[in-house]
DNA sequence: CCCATGCGCAACCGATTGGTTGCGCATGGG
DNA sequence: CCCATGCGCAACCAATCGGTTGCGCATGGG
């Protein structure tokens, strides 16, 4: 463990992953569709089918999407389950920095006096 | 409202700052310090004072940080507001998805036969 | 007072990112 | 069967990122 982390080791790809409002719109459509493929995300977004791929590629790195070849086609639909586990990762480290923060404070009001 | 985010306006530059590890471990020591200045935090890391700096303007940008003068030096606190709000704003997100994509299924079974 | 300390700005650098075009290959429907 | 469709790979491009070095300015403690 690293000792910012406590035992939960953070999710540096889904974050990044997230950082991306068009990546964002993509996991939005495929939770609307239930899946889709590259061509037809492609189709309903401003930027070509190889950009769409490059970004699933980076949805697929964070375990945010899985793909499914069906035919000739590849299907992708999303996985929210790293998601959830990322909110979980931010929620406690919120609270561990902000339990941290309220000590410090507290000890300076100590300090100085009430 | 963008249809996709239901009123929670999605914090790109919270996401984006807390993408990179070593901004992570600045907001740790923030943290566990109760405030540091540039100088006192390149000393603890792998980088140097300039480099932390630019982390540090990107925390600001994200409302991450706060800067105060004091003397000649710029002392940084961390401010966890906007770490909340993007947490709350992640766990609708995950919730309505996860909504969505259970009723694709529910209807899915329906269309087949259960 | 004056100099060490701390900061800000700017230029520069290599690597990565986000996008494009172009091409080749598989595949399944008419 | 064969060709339109869908995908993957690769090269290329501009812009951004993360980092460095170098310099100049303010400021406050000995």
């Amino acid at each position: 463990m690293t000792r910012t982390t406590e035992g939960e080791q953070a999710p540096d790809d889904v974050l990044v992953a997230l950082g991306d409002p068009i990546r964002r719109e993509i996991l939005a459509v495929l939770a609307r569709e239930g899946g889709a493929t590259s061509t037809s995300l492609a189709a309903s977004l401003p930027i070509t089918r190889q950009a769409v791929a490059k970004h699933l590629a980076v949805l697929d790195r964070a375990g945010l999407v899985r793909a499914h070849r069906a035919g000739r086609e590849v299907r992708y639909e999303a996985d929210l389950q790293p998601l959830r586990r990322t909110t979980r990762w931010m929620d406690t480290l919120a609270t561990q920095w902000e339990d941290r923060l309220n000590a410090i404070k507290d000890l300076a009001e100590g300090a100085t006096g009430p």
